[in-house]
DNA sequence: ACCAACTGTCATACA
DNA sequence: ACTGTATGACAGTTG
């Protein structure tokens, strides 16, 4: 296993030396490298898990009948063997099984000739899934933290040559020999084989990406993309960690990538990287040049690579400014009170693009995510009508206008122009706003340009009273991680009325917006009702009418036929009765009676006798 | 100047 | 008790 990484991890570092020193674009030029080698090893890791899995089921088999030792597999319910050693790489395999047979399935055409070559792998290498599991292992065991008993990764600062977080001590079978190691590079040589991987590629490349240990930079402790891997990993749990230079390249990316349920382990973690890293320590090595260029400018690289890679221009909050507990105050002095490094530095430094479904509006979980937008990203959102978070951009957008307008050119990806009109004007309201006089009004919406003003106004007096954070902090951070945030600060009384009015204010008109946005909501269905309660009027006047002329018709019918009953009537006589003199009457019995209608006066004094018919 | 709509804020109740 | 949310009421801003 060393070994490989060794091996390949020199083949990489020597070209990445060249291109260094051919002063390339290694930002580019690195993910293409990189992203190739990984995808290779990739769908080698892949094809030693399905195999080892395929192995495993047969040991599980075999092991269930005579173990007496049963561990119940987290992943596939059933009860798989213990071994010492492999109890954990099962558990560390078996969560890709479903992407890879997703894969698997999915390729149809190549099916045979992958399986060929997942068959010669079986018999080449029995005992190699091992060394692929540890590999596996490492990722889901970091991935997964809670599940796993495996020790946490190494700390973020330990940079070793070891690209791997310290998985279990690796076993003689998880070492691969120079032999094996020989052999598989013959294999990756194999344009069958590749052919395969590059259809494996194709599927993972949009849904997982793994990183691979002995990928170059991973194997260079000079590059800082390991721990940030490992970071990533961290963070985004089952989110199958992304290659280290990707992740690397949109640290701000990655917990948009991540589930609404991972953002609390985002949140957990969130702190490591502040005090592990350096924003320059991994971006200055691999964008010495170019951090400053990604941050002011569009990036050449958005929409020309993967979706992931329309992440890069959140780059650059990680690289300027960390999250909240990096010095704070720094900051906010670099987004707020210098007008120069506004556009790079602004409090949008902190923030990353995360799904804005894990929050609810209202809720105070934006939590971690929410407060780590940036305002450029909202007002991406808030112009993609078709983005599922359109409903809460609106106000996602207005809290987080403050940034907005400071950081309006620090991420100019989408309106550059727009955003370049916003800050000067900020800037000339500023102080006019303190005098209740506000001036021209540059931005289109009134919205954001009312709530720029009323968090402009908090954001002036947090710069008055130098409060150490963001509005945005403020107002979104939960209550723990507020709580904290607050207990780390030596906030005189005036400051901390002053943040936790701040906070009230946000939520309340977070709130408030919300109230309004119900209750339009109930007058449009108030409305709705109404139509369809008139229309269910007029339909039931209609019915009524209807009616009203069915019976009148069939009174007139029946009187008819009243009538025509009495001329077939006739006495003794063999005279007929005139309807005028008497009338029928049936009884509960379904008799009919002929009763005299003279008689009915009598009826009413004294109680004759009916005649029967 | 007036007005309507929008928005932020406050006070209060409630969970 | 604290925090967040909901909502009516009020005031400021804006077109």
């Amino acid at each position: 296993m060393d070994m490989e990484v060794l091996h390949c991890s020199q083949q990489d570092m020597n070209l990445i030396d060249i291109l260094w020193n051919q002063d390339i674009d290694l930002g580019a030029r690195r993910e293409v490298f990189d992203y190739n080698h990984r995808q290779k090893e990739h769908e080698l890791q892949r094809q030693r898990e399905l195999e080892e899995e395929k192995r495993l089921d047969l040991l599980r088999e075999q092991e269930k009948a005579l173990l007496a030792q049963l561990q119940l597999d987290e992943e596939t319910g059933e009860y798989i063997p213990r071994p010492p050693s492999s109890a954990p790489l099962q558990s560390a395999v078996t969560p890709l099984e479903g992407t890879q047979n997703v894969s698997f399935t999915e390729e149809s055409g190549d099916a045979m000739s992958f399986d060929e070559c997942l068959q010669l792998l079986a018999e080449t290498f029995p005992v190699e899934e091992t060394e692929n599991a540890s590999v596996c292992q490492d990722t889901t065991a970091v991935s997964a933290p809670m599940m796993s008993p495996e020790p946490p990764a190494l700390p973020l600062a330990t940079l070793t040559p070891d690209p791997l977080p310290p998985p279990p001590p690796p076993t003689p079978t998880q070492r691969m020999s120079p032999d094996l190691e020989q052999v598989w590079m013959e294999l990756l040589s194999l344009p069958e084989l590749q052919q395969c991987l590059s259809m494996q590629m194709e599927d993972t490349l949009e849904t997982t990406t793994y990183p691979l240990p002995n990928s170059p930079e991973v194997q260079n402790p000079n590059y800082s993309f390991y721990p940030m891997t490992n970071l990533t990993e961290e963070g985004t749990n089952n989110v199958n960690a992304c290659p280290a230079e990707f992740i690397n390249t949109f640290d701000g990316s990655v917990p948009s990538i991540a589930p609404p349920d991972n953002l609390n382990q985002m949140k957990a973690k969130a702190p490591q990287i502040n005090t592990n890293f350096g924003a320059e320590s991994f971006c200055g090595v691999f964008y010495p040049n170019a951090v400053l260029e990604e941050s002011s400018g569009p990036h050449s690289l958005e929409g020309t690579e993967s979706d992931t890679m329309s992440d890069i221009p959140n780059k650059p909050p990680f690289t300027s400014v960390d999250l909240y507990s990096l010095s704070p105050e720094d900051s906010f002095d670099r987004g707020k009170q210098n007008p120069i490094t506004e556009l790079p530095d602004s409090d949008s430094g902190i923030f990353s693009n995360t799904s804005p479904n894990a929050s609810s509006p209202g809720k105070s979980v934006y939590g971690e995510g929410s407060f780590l937008y940036s305002d450029s990203d909202m007002e991406e959102m808030d112009h993609n009508p078709g983005s599922a978070e359109s409903d809460y951009s609106e106000m996602f957008s207005l809290n987080f206008q403050p940034d907005d307008l400071q950081s309006a050119g620090s991420v100019c990806v989408g309106q550059p122009q727009q955003q370049q009109e916003k800050k000067p004007k900020q800037h000339q309201t500023d102080p006019a706003e303190e005098s209740g006089h506000n001036n021209t009004p540059f931005t289109k919406d009134k919205q954001k340009k009312r709530s720029n003003v009323r968090l402009s106004r908090d954001e002036q007096r947090a710069r008055a009273l130098k409060i150490p954070f963001t509005v945005a902090m403020i107002i979104n951070l939960p209550v723990d991680d507020f709580n904290e945030l607050m207990s780390k600060h030596q906030l005189n009384e005036a400051q901390l009325a002053l943040v936790r009015d701040i906070r009230r204010r946000g939520k309340n008109k977070v709130a408030a917006q919300n109230c309004r946005k119900r209750k339009m909501e109930n007058i449009v269905v108030l409305e709705s009702d109404l139509d369809s309660l008139k229309d269910e009027k007029e339909r039931l006047l209609s019915e009524k009418s209807q009616n009203m002329t069915n019976l009148k018709e069939m009174k007139q019918q029946l009187s008819s036929l009243y009538l025509e009953v009495f001329s077939m009537l006739r006495d003794e006589k063999g005279n007929s009765y005139s309807p005028s003199d008497y009338s029928l009457q049936q009884s509960t019995n379904g008799s009919i009676f002929l009763v005299p209608r003279i008689k009915k006066t009598f009826i009413k004094r004294e109680d004759t006798h009916l005649s029967p018919v």
